[in-house]
DNA sequence: CAGATATCAGTAGAACTGACATCC
DNA sequence: CGGATGTCAGTTATACTGATATCT
């Protein structure tokens, strides 16, 4: 009654937290190599994706759209632009203000960071039916969605 | 046909990996919140919980049974034993070697901290209904065992 | 001697805070 | 002036690695 044969997990390391963290260590660790196996880091990607998808911006509004520390977007850009897949010029109209755009060999190194990045997501769900892969991205979008909200409560209202 | 009206997540913040990441994220919040409004941290709940599985042992021993690194393991016992909460007696038969075993006052910070943990479970897990959260669970549970069997090949073969 | 143990120092990545100069 | 922007320096927590002294 208190352990059915098929529960190999005792205590504490059965409990949902648990499960959850540390299968999303192991997520973090497939992505993380599957980035750096193209020369590149989870921000470098959510950056590309940012520019791809709203267009050029400055470096705060970058921040904002992909929730990246305005710090931290700092070093971001100055590794894209250094190996010149993003360009950084000043604001014509805003002088505090970098416009960051998107080159040529950036959205090809974002093509190719895409499809690593589905790679991994395959590898991760692995052990997963269809089916079972569907409900549990529901799953997790529910939560998500919900303690999202939670957080925000308290700086939107 | 590309995006169904109930899908908010647009691009990378649909992935698994990324919805996994974050709710680990949240997860995490969670557990280290409840635990410091007990003045404790995941380690300290962990080393308690293996003692009271296991009963006393080397900091090594422990540190294999709880998962914890050796490193980690002595400012961790340092801390509990500054409360009190675990006792470190050089172990008689073995120089090398300090006994670590729980206090009466460790007991009941570990009850304290599992009524904590169970609460932030439900926390965590709010919005879905016992059905669901029992597939979820089970989900996950699938999902780490096969990652987990797989790093461990590495080294035991 | 190899190997285990406990300890301490240092490292690395992620996410954040604070200070600052510049500009709107 | 208040507030936004970009930059840099520093901090925190987590999880390691490496070195060392001691002991089996």
């Amino acid at each position: 009654m208190e352990n059915s044969s098929e529960d190999s997990r005792a205590g504490w390391q059965a409990l949902p937290s648990w499960l959850l963290t540390q299968t999303a260590n192991h997520a973090h660790r497939l992505v993380t190599d599957g980035f750096s196996a193209a020369n590149a880091r989870g921000y470098h990607f959510r950056v590309l994706a940012t520019l791809d998808e709203f267009g050029p911006a400055s470096q705060a509004t970058l921040g904002r759209r992909s929730g990246i520390h305005v710090s931290e977007m700092v070093a971001t850009i100055n590794e894209l632009a250094e190996c010149e897949l993003v360009e950084r010029a000043p604001d014509p109209a805003d002088r505090r203000r970098n416009v960051v755009s998107l080159t040529t060999a950036g959205k090809r190194q974002l093509r190719r960071l895409e499809k690593q990045l589905a790679e991994r997501q395959d590898e991760l769900l692995a052990p997963l039916s269809p089916d079972e892969r569907e409900r549990f991205t529901e799953l997790l979008s529910k939560l998500l969605d919900h303690h999202d909200r939670r957080s925000g409560e308290v700086w939107t209202g």
